[in-house]
DNA sequence: ATGCCGCTTTGAAAGCGA
């Protein structure tokens, strides 16, 4: 089984980048961020051709997150229960016997500011759902673009800013690896300085200026079945890239 | 240094992302 995230940064202008993705990986599913898209502007029909189900939660302009399939998933569910919200960044679904979270966590602008807060807020819920989505479904993976560079290792040495690497936002990664969660990534030999997300501006892909904020995390019944981990760099190098690149996770089930 | 890039909404310029 393959699995992947990739926040695309509107799936509108991403779309050829993504169905050649597919055509060429052939994941059984891709967890998408940052659709930018209402849900009536969803390429389904094109996603469709490509030997793909999907479902969806997107809004306007910001936000939004899918999941592809290619076997139809089942027990679709959106968005965090009881944390009220207008921001479209979640959804959830069972592929095969694995479900699958896949999570567009908040920026967050600037430590201890409003955005900042509001971070927090978002994964002090999603934290408290997912431990019971993992009594639940003890086969589970959560993957998306956290905005958390979790160690020091996962941020360029010269990222000077404090924001995605605060010692708050790192405990809340803490704090979702201790429901039973592993960085999936970690668990295999990686390279030195691998990222997957890179500004557009100062050349920073070029320089390799860049932070791993895309994660793939799986529960403990999973962790054995893991087979490779690897971020896909591939996509970031086409004519208008997406900013960040797909993470990729094979597991022998 | 934070203007730089890129996307989105609107209708030339601003907000946002990370």
């Amino acid at each position: 089984m393959k699995i992947a995230t990739w926040n695309v940064n509107s799936l509108k202008v991403r779309l050829p980048h993504v169905l050649d993705w597919l055509a060429a990986e052939q994941p059984d599913a891709l967890g998408l961020q940052e659709l930018k898209c209402e849900d009536k502007a969803f390429p389904l029909a094109e996603i469709e051709a490509a030997g793909y189900e999907a479902v969806f939660n997107g809004q306007k302009t910001y936000n939004g997150v899918a999941i592809l399939t290619r076997t139809k998933a089942s027990a679709v569910a959106r968005d965090i229960p009881g944390f009220a919200d207008e921001q479209r960044r979640v959804i959830a679904a069972t592929v095969g016997d694995v479900r699958l979270v896949c999570g567009y966590f908040p920026n967050g602008q600037a430590v201890g500011s409003e955005k900042f807060a509001y971070k927090l807020d978002w994964l002090a819920a999603l934290t408290a759902w997912l431990q019971d989505e993992l009594a639940q479904h003890p086969r589970l993976i959560l993957a998306g673009d956290f905005n958390i560079a979790p160690e020091d290792r996962d941020a360029h040495p010269d990222w000077k800013e404090t924001i995605h690497v605060s010692p708050p936002e790192r405990d809340a990664f803490r704090a979702l690896t201790a429901l039973g969660l592993t960085d999936a990534f970690r668990l295999f030999e990686q390279p030195e300085q691998a990222y997957s997300w890179w500004d557009y501006r100062m050349g920073a892909f070029r320089r390799n200026f860049g932070l791993r904020i895309d994660h793939l995390l799986v529960s403990a019944a999973l962790v054995p079945v893991c087979r490779a981990c690897r971020v896909d760099k591939a996509p970031r190098k086409l004519e208008r890239p997406s900013d960040h690149a797909p993470v990729v996770l094979e597991l022998d089930a």
